[in-house]
RNA sequence: GCCGAUGUAGCUCAGUUGGCCAGAGCAGCUGAUUUGUAAUCAGCUGGUCGGGGGUUCGAAUCCCUCCAUCGGCUCCA
């Protein structure tokens, strides 16, 4: 016998050998059709795994994140097994459970490909296989035998995941007549897999190498009942709407043109307000914290980008240089704003006493991004970034971090963001020649990082070798409608360009000193922070509000003096009119395609209404109920700036 | 850049065994209506069927090529 603890910590005692389901089925029949893996001892674990020790047992049904796991990954065999039916001879590379279903990689041989359209065909392969009920087997196996069989299979790609494993047992999972090379865990069985959908077909390159062979892969998900794919799939559909390139479009935010070129928005009126807007609420955060405003070209010499070290690195993966017709110069399109910051600090001699030293621009930059990467506004070859470098003392990093990051706070506070990721960049401390400067001071300023988030209680993650070549990072990361992740605000520490560009300033001990340089952008750039904003808000809110925000109509002819007050009123107000008497004598009529598409109406003259009150209606929403003019003004003051009062 | 899909009026889309002057709804314009907030009525305008080349008596439809968009991969200073 052994014992089995339970999250609850009740004990209780089995037989040796027993397994999750039994156990489950201990408790209740229904549980144990449910459950789809089990933690043992803190290990997830097959469901049907014979347990032959003392252990603590957790019961993973699908909703748990163990179970999804399970559950993806035994589909991602199962696609695999009616892959193989309907395509022998396919090869197989990985097939992992991810965030939201499941991948395999294959390679269905030569000439053959596999697209959308035969999506359907697959998934019927996989219910008919999964009616089967057959069972995940697991077998732990000698290396030399499995590669024997792989080799017999001729699946170059799972021999080559083999050859890379450690001598000793290897396991195999088998179900029906497929076998995968597989750590698990497992479903008991492909009955459990009800509801399977196929989402798409893409390319994947082996092993994330653009070199080497690009294999297909075949995204789906799956359920254990119906009506979860069906909750899923109207999620998703929910989520295009809120599609920021659908919105952008449908508001005239923004447009691309193909003449124009790809990757590079056209920003529409509406889309250059409300861009106004943001940078003016920004703009006056900014100048709280002491930041200077400075203006830069669009242009910069070769040479500058040589000695910023970003020519060597980034020259022939980008924009090439401009020529002079005459003069043999060359110019680049400015990739990021800090070496012309850099040559603004150099235009004066510093003292310590004048750090930190703030300089903000909203910069256009350009940026050749490879084709297939251009997405809506989230990725694009010219965008503008809300910059700033600031330029301080070793000393003052952790001081200006967390000034920096209650500058992102406050942006994310007012545009509603609460579902943010921070991540902490720091340096892989296996592979230091990777990066520049000295290891004092990157632990300084690793340090500094660490510290700040902590003292602002924010939850971070931390990733080694994630740094920026040039210097620790902390990021923020927001995802859109459909869940990708888009990184938005960045402070960045540099010790590259002060060193490169030779930026000093005098100490107290009167002696020369590096300045330590820190990017940073709020926003990230205007274009993705209005993308994010857009489906985050799915487009409802009032920064975009027409200029034509209100329509007076005076139910008679009687009422057309009342109405030129309140006209007369509410132009006062700095609220845009217009005015729809019928008969043209005092106003413009106005047609109905018109009429829709302002916000408010204000009716005056019905006959429930004393003299100096209108009845409002609000567009798409009906009555508001009768105000009188200043409370109305008051009304649509808040209701325009509920938004915009954070910004001022 | 790579793999796959797509590209017909401003927008959303019909139009496949190649065949008469290429269609609809919405938007726009004109007029009527005066009903007042999810679709009033009538008429009109609007398309090099992504660009170019080819096959054919004949191409939106078949082939080649380029461009752009979408889903991914890779990349992201």
């Amino acid at each position: 016998m052994i014992k089995i603890t339970f999250p609850d910590n009740s004990v209780r005692e089995f037989e040796n050998g027993v397994n999750g389901i039994e156990i489950a089925k201990n408790l209740s029949n229904s549980l144990a059709r449910e459950v789809v893996a089990v933690s043992v001892n803190g290990e997830v674990w097959d469901a049907a795994r014979p347990i032959n020790t003392d252990a603590s047992l957790i019961l993973h049904k699908f909703d748990s994140p163990e179970g999804k796991h399970a559950f993806w990954h035994s589909s991602a065999h199962l696609m695999a097994e009616a892959l193989e039916a309907l395509y022998p001879g396919i090869k197989f590379g990985i097939g992992p459970a991810i965030e939201n279903g499941f991948y395999y990689d294959v390679d269905p041989g030569d000439g053959v490909v596999i697209t959308e359209a035969d999506l359907p065909r697959i998934e019927e392969k996989m219910v008919e296989l999964g009616r089967k009920n057959s069972p995940y087997v697991r077998e732990d196996i000698g290396k030399e035998e499995v590669l024997s069989f792989f080799r017999g299979k001729g699946d170059q790609y799972k021999i080559e995941l083999i050859e890379d494993l450690q001598d000793g047992t290897i396991t195999l999972y088998k179900q029906g007549n497929f076998t995968d090379l597989c750590r698990g865990p497992h479903v008991p069985d492909t009955g459990h897999i009800k509801a399977i959908k196929l989402l798409s077909v893409a390319g994947a390159y082996w092993r994330g190498d653009e070199k080497r062979k690009q294999l297909t892969r075949i995204y789906g998900i799956t359920f254990p009942k119906k009506q979860q794919l069906d909750d899923y799939l109207v999620m998703l559909e929910q989520a295009k709407a809120r599609d920021h390139r659908k919105l952008g479009k449908e508001l005239e935010l923004f447009t691309f043109s193909q003449k124009v070129g790809q990757g590079l928005p056209l920003w529409l009126p509406k889309g250059a307000m409300l861009r106004e807007r943001l940078e003016n609420f920004l703009k006056k955060i900014q100048q709280k914290y002491g930041y200077l405003p400075v203006i830069t070209p669009h242009i910069g010499q070769k040479e500058l980008y040589v000695t910023s070290g970003h020519y060597e690195k980034y020259g022939k993966d980008s924009f090439q240089p401009i020529h002079t017709p005459e003069e043999g110069e060359e110019f680049l399109l400015k990739p990021m704003n800090c070496p012309h910051h850099c040559e603004i600090y150099k235009s004066k001699p510093h003292s310590y006493k004048d750090l930190p030293i703030r300089y903000a621009e909203f910069g256009t930059v350009y940026r050749y991004e490879m084709s297939g990467e251009l997405h809506g506004l989230t990725r694009v070859r010219g965008f503008t970034q809300d910059d700033a470098h600031l330029f301080c003392r070793p000393d003052q990093i952790k001081e200006e971090f967390i000034k920096v990051i209650e500058i992102i706070y406050t942006v994310f506070k007012a545009f509603d963001f609460q579902d943010f990721v921070a991540q902490v960049s720091l340096r892989d401390p296996d592979n230091r020649e990777k990066y520049i400067g000295s290891d004092e001071n990157w632990e300084k300023a690793e340090r500094a990082i660490i510290e700040a988030t902590e003292e602002k209680k924010m939850k971070t993650t931390i990733v080694k070798g994630e740094a920026a070549f040039y210097g620790p990072k902390l990021d923020f990361m927001v995802k859109d409608a459909l869940g990708r992740k888009w990184q938005l605000g960045t402070i960045q520490v540099d010790y590259n360009l002060p060193e490169r560009f030779e930026l000093e300033y005098v100490g107290s001990d009167d002696q020369r000193h590096r300045p330590v340089m820190i990017h940073r952008a709020p926003f990230g750039s205007m274009e993705r922070f209005v993308a994010v904003l857009i489906e985050h808000t799915a487009g409802k809110f009032p920064l975009w509000l027409t200029p034509d925000q209100v329509i007076v109509l005076p139910i008679s002819e009687k009422y057309h003096d009342y109405a030129e007050k309140v006209l007369k009123f509410l132009n006062n107000c700095d609220i845009r009119t217009l005015i729809d008497t019928r008969n043209e004598k005092i106003g413009k009529k106005i047609r109905d395609s018109e009429l829709k598409k302002i916000p408010y109406l204000l009716i005056v003259g019905e006959k429930e209404e004393a003299e100096g009150t209108v009845a409002v209606r609000r567009q798409g929403e009906g009555d508001q109920g009768a105000m009188k003019m200043e409370e109305f003004r008051d009304y649509i003051n808040e209701e325009v700036h509920k938004q915009l009062e954070y910004l001022n």
